[in-house]
DNA sequence: TGTTGACCTTATACTTACTGTAAGGTTTAC
DNA sequence: GTAAACCTTACAGTAAGTATAAGGTCAACA
């Protein structure tokens, strides 16, 4: 299987499944007489497990982490439910200081004329020192 | 007033103030005899602002935007108005983002025994490839 | 007077997770 | 036969800083 199949079918750019060869993040696959890669099942499925990894929000390392647990037949799933459960609590936190930018961005709106002249309490607020 | 000064004041590492300065986003201030920065009122306030606006979730080159809106006396709030309102819609699309990955983590979550078997639905999850 | 420590300066490299570009080799389709 | 669509590597760029190195300056204290 060549990149551009195992791109279609991960999801994944090629481009991107390079560089994760690149940073050691999966193994190399083995090379054609061509020099292109061929990909096993083996392989694509290490990427499938990323391009999932990676839409659940973890970092490069933290997938990293995930797929060494995988690989182990040893791993014990409370270390798996730990990662999971911090990267919630992460998303969580995350969501809270949206939340509050959104808020004070949607007070400024509220009080800015929205109109053609130059006064606006939304400059004046950003420019305001104190607070 | 030097540069450890106006961090002090602004609540800017003094890295990212000469970092702000190296990209343009703030006028160089002047030199002392010895090569010290020495901030003006005015220099101090565009940093200010520019803490501020990061603060509020705004991009460099948003503040760049908006810092060219409060020296133009001639702008018009609505662009300002504008400016802000998409700010607070990226904001609500961030949010249903985290969310929707908040969301399923929490039902792998709940699936997984936490205890020191390998078994753990979270894992076999992440490498599933349909869906 | 000497020296210690806390500043200041610049330049460069590192971070995250890719993406873009250049320059070239290979395969496929017409 | 040749043009398009692949593949390869290497290097540079992105955002927004942070870290480090190597050195100059200044204020306080013995």
């Amino acid at each position: 299987m060549k990149i551009s199949d195992v791109a279609k079918r991960t999801g994944l750019d090629a481009k991107t499944i390079r560089y994760y060869e690149s940073i050691d993040l999966v193994d190399s696959p083995p090379r054609r007489d061509n020099g292109y890669r061929e990909y096993s099942e083996q392989g694509v499925q290490q990427l499938v497990f990323l391009r999932k990894a990676r839409k659940f929000g973890f970092s490069i390392n933290e997938c990293r982490a995930l797929l060494a647990l995988w690989a182990n037949p040893n791993r014990r799933s409370t270390e798996v439910h730990g990662l999971v459960a911090e990267k919630v609590s992460d998303i969580d936190a995350h969501i809270l200081e949206l939340k509050s930018m959104k808020k004070m961005l949607s007070e400024l709106l509220v009080q800015c004329p929205d109109d053609d002249n130059p006064s606006c309490s939304i400059i004046s607020k950003l420019a305001a020192e104190q607070e």
